[in-house]
DNA sequence: GGTTTACTTGAACGATCGTTCAAGTGATAA
DNA sequence: TTATCACTTGAACGATCGTTCAAGTAAACC
């Protein structure tokens, strides 16, 4: 065992985070990871089967990311911050303001069953991980009792896609610090009725 | 000119629509269009000069559906609609819910520049097309006069674009209804401070 | 010491990618 | 009639893709 497992995951993290499933070529990969093709196919079967074990290792930080945020004094104060640190990073790790899952989404269909459904599994997970977000600001009194947290969960989930997507377009922070106050408004703005 | 031009459009449209630029191969869109190879690089240069004018026709075709929310009696019912519209077509039309153009964005390292430039401007475009209907909604009174028209303008384009990622993924229509329904409340609510 | 096991190496494979090009077609103009 | 032109054809090109495999290495177990 030459090479340290949770190192190996980590530069390929960082590959796939920067060029995606398909554009991370076996030849990036072997070069990121300093391996020959032999190795990585004996301990991953292919590119598919690491690409899985990314997706899983990059959910499970995610999702513990996330339970410190519903974990904290002030949670929706947690929140906004998440969303500040994960969408203005530096320009050195501006891969990092797209969210790999959401980044794997959208080439959901080139990627391979086992490693889909890990991208589904996934996303489903950090869902759960937003909905606990929002139960803690209603148990703090930081957003109304009649939020409806199924709903809320499902739409914050959304926001805070899309304003990776949008902080990955631009120049200067300003617009986005803006997105996400107005994200933060609108959480604890109205709601729509079920019924129509 | 065996073929006619617009016909030949349509046909890569649905096909970029459906697969994506990196995609659909060259082979895919021989088979599409009924043409062999030759004749495709005669007319088009290449792949990514095909479709770069995909992308042009899209954006055109957007841009006047846009302008005929901005137009309508009330822009923001006319806007539900579009969005409703957009966002819950039948299952066999379901590639449809993605934006070419957000789809578009998420494989912008893999497309070449020329390509590239016409998406990013066909974004612009839209932006703008989606400012036309705020300043509608506000001169209609259907919104109020203080609307920051140009970070809502960004807003909504950012809100259209998650939505479709969003749709793309349901099964039923009634949780896409209900986002559709938060994005026109947001939009009537509060707005952030530009000072910090 | 011998065997097994897990891992590593790197050349090479077949498939597919976007693209090229010599040759052919048919309409238009001189 | 001939020349020109835009368009069409389809075999073939080189590059790159993910993957395989025979051979080698080193630690672990009997």
């Amino acid at each position: 065992m030459k090479y340290d497992h949770d190192e190996i995951i980590e530069k390929a993290t960082t590959l796939f985070w920067q060029r995606g499933f398909h554009a991370a070529g076996m030849r990036d990969i072997q070069q990121a990871l300093d391996m020959r093709p032999g190795s990585i196919y004996a301990r991953f079967q292919s590119k598919e089967g690491l690409f899985k074990l990314v997706v899983e290792h990059y959910a499970q930080n995610s999702a513990e990311r996330l339970k410190q945020v519903a974990e904290a004094a002030s949670p929706l104060d947690a929140l906004y911050r998440f969303f500040e640190t994960a969408l203005t990073g530096p320009d050195e790790q501006r891969y990092m303001r797209q969210c790999l899952l959401v980044k794997s989404i959208a080439e959901l269909e080139l990627i391979g069953d086992i490693a889909r459904k890990a991208v589904i599994e996934s996303m489903q997970t950090l869902k759960a991980g937003f909905k606990d977000i929002i139960e803690a600001c209603i148990e703090k009194g930081e957003l109304p009792e009649h939020t409806p947290t199924k709903l809320a969960a499902e739409w914050l989930q959304n926001q805070f896609g899309g304003l990776r997507a949008f902080a990955l377009m631009q120049d200067e922070n300003t617009a986005t610090i803006q997105m996400i106050d107005k994200v933060i408004l609108d959480l604890k703005g109205q709601w729509p009725q079920k019924t129509h």
